[in-house]
DNA sequence: TTTTAATTCTATAACTCTATAGAATCCAGC
DNA sequence: GCTGGATTCTATAGAGTTATAGAATTAAAA
């Protein structure tokens, strides 16, 4: 019950408490997994968690954040940089399906299990995702008066369609390991900017790409 | 346990059943529900419930069956027609999206908790899943084909993409009663279909669309 | 009305789960 | 090696869950 310092074993614990966690709550769900589950993960016996976190819940909780509070901050880089539109929508792309990957399941988490939080912290997260969402949301609007983007584009409506369809390829990404993420990250973006219609365009007579 | 004929008592009491079970699940998830929750949203005590379900996990999959069996014949029809592509793509959506409001939240219950019905089951509702996906990609890969789309899409990647599209949505419609269907119908076609790049547009003979 | 079958109820066995208490073990610094 | 705090363990109270058995009730048929 002392202070932990910084590089405690305790810390370092901890962390592997909520990464086990994510990875149970990630296979299955928040009240299909036990508590002996995630300590069986972590290789420690059930009651040892509660050195850990005071709750279940708790747990939850503490991946929930984990799951996003980098990528939000990732927004933000992406946000205030000076890139061409089309570059800032595949980076939030990249981004966003990179985080499915490395920070493991907790993203996951994050989208299919944060409505089993309090009310309370459930909020918190919250105003980071709306967070989130508004800085893709001042991006599309800027593409729009810079002339990139169509005049008639719904912006909220965009940067919902966005973290829409990146959740939804990242619910295959962490189911499998095998997808090409590169190959996902280009075409989710190619569709986004340029959807799936042939046109003949005027400049190159018959350049296809 | 006798023969329940077509209209009995039995057959209505069971349907209630599964649209009960579909609306607990589909808020609390499917370890999260109780069957007293389930039998308390249906008027009838815990106990009775099993007189139309040998387990928890049978209304699981018949509400998993339920949410999907009836979208998946419309996209049979669907695909079988002889309208444009276009007209296709927005009828499938236009299917996908009415499901999650007309079936309440059997639809949202199969996306979510059918990885917790065991193999067997599972594999059935897969056929029918990826029956749906096989006849969205041949619709696009005869759009291809038309010429209507790019020869460079995958289109793997694109009834996929529809697909999570449309389920992104539709967790929004299952939480929000006030979502203008209609509205996000003609977005999501039109995102999919002309992307959000504005185009000076060459003069056509035939107007857009 | 009486009989019979269908439907719902009550009560409970057998589990599983969370969270806590207190004992055991580990380990850094003296 | 000894000491005291940090970490992990064992054991368990207390609550909640599923599924079943058999009684009670309702409805239909005779």
């Amino acid at each position: 019950m002392s202070v932990h310092t910084e590089n405690s074993k305790y810390q370092h614990q901890r962390l592997q408490a909520i990464r086990s966690a994510a990875a149970v709550f990630a296979e299955k769900g928040f009240h299909g997994s036990s508590t002996r589950d995630i300590a069986e993960h972590m290789g420690i016996k059930q009651g040892s968690l509660y050195y850990y976190f005071k709750s279940k819940e708790e747990a939850l909780g503490e991946v929930c954040l984990f799951g996003i509070e980098d990528y939000v901050d990732h927004m933000k880089v992406i946000a205030a940089s000076d890139q061409s539109f089309e570059s800032k929508l595949m980076a939030t792309i990249t981004s966003h399906l990179s985080s499915y990957r490395e920070r493991n399941e907790a993203l996951k988490v994050y989208n299919d299990e944060r409505l089993y939080l309090p009310e309370e912290k459930r909020k918190n997260l919250k105003l980071l995702g709306s967070g989130y969402r508004q800085l893709l949301e001042e991006i599309f609007e800027e593409g729009v008066r810079s002339g990139v983007l169509r005049e008639s584009i719904d912006c909220h409506f965009a940067a919902q369609a966005v973290i829409g369809t990146c959740n939804a390829w990242g619910d295959i990404i962490v189911r499998d390991p095998d997808v090409d993420l590169f190959d996902i990250i280009q075409k989710c973006t190619d569709l986004l900017i340029n959807g799936f219609r042939e046109r003949r365009t005027i400049k190159r007579p018959n350049g296809q790409q």
